[in-house]
DNA sequence: TAAAAATACTCCATAGGTATTTTAT
DNA sequence: ATAAAATACCTATGGAGTATTTTTA
């Protein structure tokens, strides 16, 4: 399966802060394994998502529309574990 | 991350199917490995998601739930993957 | 009783961590 | 020069396979 849920939870989180650092913090991961996720759906993308500046990042236009979807997934994920676990 | 898109479409091959079997050929899987998927599934919402029968298996009604939303989640999926490779 | 599914077990791939190097202003 | 990100390397977990046992009408 390409993508995961869990690269994608995490550049959610990536993009909220803008720094690998702090999403690593909230996510409890070492920034090593952030920056892999995020390299590995580049990987998967075949292109950037993110700009690399001296103090964090910023979102390419793919990164944008990743997030977009990655949004909307992550929402109806949040819905079925509600109905569920009913 | 609780859940994950690899079981999910699993399960959707299952409820397609109503066999673990011929899912399992279906996803070039080992039956074994199909039938921990759903038990892991399974786990996770903490109910039944199949019934058992001697020629296959039927969904529970939080089987047909979880499938509701797991071809939403993969429908999703494959939207985003359309625009991305663009 | 016979097919399908579950389980026990083994092996390997990969996800995460630590330590280090590289990047970009 | 400095904070942040990437990389190299190592380890442990877990996902898949094979062989076997269990289940259910």
């Amino acid at each position: 399966m390409r993508y995961d849920l869990t690269s994608l939870e995490v550049f959610v989180t990536v993009a909220d802060e803008q720094n690998l650092t702090r999403a690593a913090a909230r996510r409890n991961l070492a920034v090593s394994a952030v920056s892999k996720r995020v390299a590995e759906l580049e990987e998967e993308v075949g292109c950037a998502l993110l700009v690399r500046y001296p103090r964090g990042v910023g979102l390419t236009p793919a990164g944008q529309a990743l997030l977009h979807y990655a949004r909307q997934l992550l929402h109806t994920l949040h819905q079925m574990e509600n109905e569920l676990s009913e």
